[in-house]
DNA sequence: TATCATTTGTTCGTATGTATC
DNA sequence: CGATACATACGAACAAATGAT
């Protein structure tokens, strides 16, 4: 009797008929699935290859498992919280993001210098002197934590109040640079990763949890790069939202 | 013999001595790790325990592992594609989006409904009739696969030529839509999850890597959403930006 | 082309540790 | 404290992909 066929690994048709229960309905979102014991009868497989399915479940993040309990069917995973990404500003000139994020802990400031990476965003060669500062935030309404950092060049800073303060927050940071007289304007962009190590505990994310990247230049006249924000939280829970208009082309 | 430290479980340290030795340079980004029978020897563990640690690094996108040739450094990925989201608009009102991609198949249309999430995105209850294109997409330049999706609400689409081609490119789109009167503007939303089976599959995505979903609404008079775009591409290799300009408050 | 050594993938078994209730 | 559940760790065997002979 050689029964088993061959349309894959045991195990990825242990994790195929979870994941058809779950999206069937017999495993409603926060239902406990069957232990591991019981998915051992009910497939009639060893434990191993039922860890195996469960790992597999794990890493898609359609399942959270809590040790000692069991796992768990992880709801899908509708973002609640909306990063709306607008900036405004007022008649006497102050400028706004809207933000309602909270600081976890006090803000950490530094000097640090442009990687690959920064230095391109700032249109700056590598190894150039920046101003650093690090804040992890909390939102109030959902507990989503995000890590905000702001880098501040040198050539930036200097001769404008940013050089005594270089941890003002955002909105102050645009108006200290609108009043030395650059005229603002923004890009963003916006990308997505799995989380390092210190990354996933500082924000507490479960796993298979992306991270949302968020990297924002304030540009002065001729579009010149003054300052990057890098703005970093749950893909899972947050969207950024954007407004575009059509421009017109050359 | 019970002398195990406690600095964790045994598959976790040698995971960790695995990421030090890659930032400390030992093992250079496509450079391939020992074999699990090197790790074995290199630090005294067994085999499921060697395998435990390696799949820690997987799940962390540190390491790509190729089926009979080894575990390799995956090097620190920086997106190399940009998605400019800027919509443009020519002297003769013709709309274009700056796209580069080509289609890899021929486009699927088809009737759906709204569900939740697309309901509330277009202004709609669920269960409202749409039309549905899916497009599945190359960029020539560096191979990245990305999904498209148009979803045209029957209501959008009566009464104009969207009803006779809801397969329609979308630049195509916004000029049938401003051509049957409508003043446009666009709201998109980014967030990042992981793949589903299928979608990781078409996307051709490896371990560890998050999906980029945008979702564009265009929208007409007094903001009313016309139609929904969903845009589904690798976090890891590609980049939204977007273009912000401050808004006055009230 | 065919074979073989190497390397990772899959699957069983077994024992013990640790968290939760 | 005991029962249940998941976590860690060892051993062993065979399957499948790869690259070189």
């Amino acid at each position: 009797m050689g029964e088993i066929q061959r349309p894959g690994a045991l195990y990825k048709q242990v994790a195929a008929a979870i994941r058809e229960a779950i999206t069937s309905g017999e495993f409603t979102p926060g239902a406990p699935l069957p232990s591991e014991a019981q998915l051992i009868d009910r497939y009639g497989v060893s434990r191993p290859t039922v860890r195996n399915a469960i790992a597999a479940l794990r890493t898609e993040g359609l399942i959270e498992v809590i040790h000692g309990k069991g796992s768990f069917v992880r709801g899908l995973l509708t973002p609640s919280l909306t990063l709306d990404r607008t900036i405004t500003r007022d008649g006497t000139g102050a400028y706004g993001t809207g933000d309602e994020w909270k600081p976890v802990e006090s803000p950490h400031t530094y000097r640090t210098k442009t990687t690959a990476e920064t230095g391109a965003a700032l249109n700056l060669g590598e190894g150039e002197a920046l101003f650093g500062t690090d804040r992890l935030l909390t939102h109030p309404g959902t507990g989503t934590r995000a890590l905000h950092r702001t880098l501040i060049p040198f050539a930036t800073a200097e001769g404008t109040e940013l050089a005594a303060r270089p941890d003002a927050e955002p909105a102050e940071i645009y108006q200290i640079l609108a009043s030395a007289g650059h005229a603002l304007a923004w890009t963003e962009a916006t990308t997505a990763r799995m989380p390092l190590p210190d990354e996933r505990a500082a924000l507490e994310l479960p796993d298979a949890t992306p991270v949302l990247h968020l990297a924002r230049v304030t540009r002065g006249d001729d579009d010149r790069p003054l300052i990057l924000e890098e703005f970093r939280t749950s893909g899972d829970r947050a969207r950024a939202a954007y407004r575009i208009t059509a421009t017109a082309t050359a």
